[in-house]
DNA sequence: TGTTAGCACTCTAAGTACCCGAGTGCTAAT
DNA sequence: ATTAGCACTCGGGTACTTAGAGTGCTAACA
């Protein structure tokens, strides 16, 4: 358990690091308002806040910085979170300000204004589009053996994939195609899509439309592969190269490498859960970001559908400021895309 | 003018440290296989190259590197192109092995294929997508205030954009305007667009259509802004932080910077031109780039369009290498693309 | 008994001195 | 014209010193 005044000097000497880069020491700690002690109790009071496991030295004789612990103490039991400056929320609001009509937009824009606020980088990830429910499909041939599907979405996403059709095809069939495929798959969720193409739609081709089964088999392939990727948004990339903490060239190219490989997402935007999360350095399950602790937070769309947020920082992050400025957008994000998408 | 002896050493010099990133010495140079001079003869003959202009000092008693203007004459004169290890040219093709059905995903692979096999940054621009045709256009209303444009062109390209519709619109009208809109403009190109719409379209929605203006007035601005930077792919962006010869975080912080922004493509890559283009150090309009060389080289579809491709590396770039494999990069991108674009 | 002043000790960072080796320019011999 | 030889230069590594900030511990103090 610790005591009032550790839980102080754990505090300030957190929030000093966090702004300083630099290992607190005693004497400095004292000289602090608020901190009426003198350097010898302060140094006491290190000492066994280190052999508790919250601070840690990085040389014998060096002042402290705070272990994962005791970030880690510090999130879940000292973080007070100020109220944003005026000028933060005028410019998070400004997200909204002119009247986008997409959601890709908005979210594009989001990690942009999140980057330039925080001096982090942050990924977003929109709403699954899996969940999205087909509005309209249509079949444009481009030449004698290449059309284009597209499919669009009530949220007004489209979906479009270059297929090849069979030589010799009749072009009547791919109207057919075209229409039945509208009428049996319009209001299916693009998760559920290939279900109900190869149960009942593919029945109604077979009898209807000649060499349905080249056809078929192609559009299929087509549609069923997602972009997986273009999902993902990014802002401030680079902002890893301004913090102090990041020297290491090797170690910058890792955690580079490893934020823009799609097949790494998951496991840095937990897609499933709500609220917001802080994972601290080695709690991140990918060893390039043992360095960094990631700040996670989920919006709304509509009831269903959400999505993620993430600000990628050193261990040394302004917590309590990522914390209430994703707080305040999720919050924002979620009302405005809710409000889009259902039409008001 | 330079005798056969210097074309030979400040050959040797520039190939040594491409090679090595370690300035050439006079003795080191002496011992290479194909030079017969002493050290003493090489050592006069580079101090006079320098006194040229063609090699520089690090410090006063350190080896030779080439200037800019050293790189300059070895591109110029000395580079005589070595065809690829079959090896290269293997991975090369393998970017048409998978049969892609769209342009875009085989521009994306080129890029990757391009930064793994050199090791440096990629940007291909696709076709100007300004030239492509429309072959047809739709609108899909989503919700009472909100549809969603569709425009497919010749080359299976799609943009779609979604806008507002004015409240209380009778969605019949919706539907004629998408009609009139794909009699007018199907057969139109992209970049003649919005120059149709206002002429003759315009004049005959106005007989057709109730409440045209509003409806054409924010279908019109969400077709014309183009979605700019859709049409730039990258390969290795991170392959910058690979290269001995970038330290310097600030400075590559500037250049990563300046690659990714948008509006700084068209100064890397020259839209216009044909052919194969080697920019070096200072050359390069953009300060942050003073420390690089560009490589670009354009490629067809079809007789009409072109797209690029730019290699970004340090200005000790392998010269050789790049050239032959872009040379033969951009005939098999012509062949590929305008084969598929023409349908055969 | 908790707090603090004092002190010896430790370690980093910065500065200085030093040498080694690779390289140069120049001169004189071939 | 070429080359061997030599004095000189400079960067980079190693070793040593010093200053400063910080620590742990002991003993005095309220």
């Amino acid at each position: 358990m610790l005591t009032e005044r550790q839980l102080l000097i754990l505090k300030v000497t957190v929030d000093d690091y966090i702004q300083s880069a630099q290992p607190v020491g005693s004497n400095q700690l004292s000289k602090k308002p608020g901190i009426s002690y003198s350097s010898a109790t302060i140094r006491n009071e290190m000492a066994e806040l280190e052999r508790m496991g919250f601070l840690e030295k990085t040389h014998t004789s060096s002042g402290r910085i705070p272990s994962e612990k005791g970030y880690r103490y510090y999130v879940d039991h000292l973080l007070t979170p100020r109220p944003l400056p005026q000028q933060d929320i005028v410019q998070l609001r400004s997200i909204f300000e002119e009247k986008l009509t997409e959601t890709e937009e908005i979210i594009k824009r989001s990690a942009m204004i999140l980057s330039e606020l925080t001096n982090y980088t942050s990924i977003l990830l929109g709403p699954d589009v899996r969940m999205h429910i087909v509005k309209k499909l249509s079949i444009v041939p481009l030449t004698e053996n290449a059309a284009v599907a597209i499919i669009v979405t009530d949220s007004g996403h489209v979906e479009n994939r270059v297929f090849s059709i069979p030589p010799g095809l009749n072009p009547s069939d791919i109207e057919k195609m075209a229409n039945i495929l509208n009428e049996r798959l319009v209001g299916v969720s693009l998760n559920n899509l290939h279900l109900r193409l190869e149960q009942e739609t593919l029945m109604i081709l077979k009898q209807h439309v000649e060499h349905y089964g080249e056809l078929f088999h192609t559009f299929r392939k087509a549609v069923l592969l997602p972009h997986e990727d273009e999902n993902v948004f990014y802002g401030g990339k680079l902002n890893i190269l301004k913090q102090p903490d990041f020297h290491d060239l090797q170690k910058i190219r890792n955690l580079m490498d490893v934020m823009e490989e799609a097949k790494h997402i998951p496991m840095i935007l937990p897609v499933g859960s709500q609220g917001l999360h802080i994972r601290i350095g080695s709690e991140n399950t990918l060893s390039a970001m043992e360095d960094c602790s990631v700040i996670t937070v989920s919006y709304d769309i509509g009831e269903e559908q959400t999505g993620s947020i993430a600000i990628i920082g050193p261990k040394r992050m302004d917590y309590k400021r990522i914390v209430s400025i994703l707080d305040l957008l999720s919050g924002d994000l979620s009302k405005e895309l809710t409000r889009m998408f259902k039409g008001t």
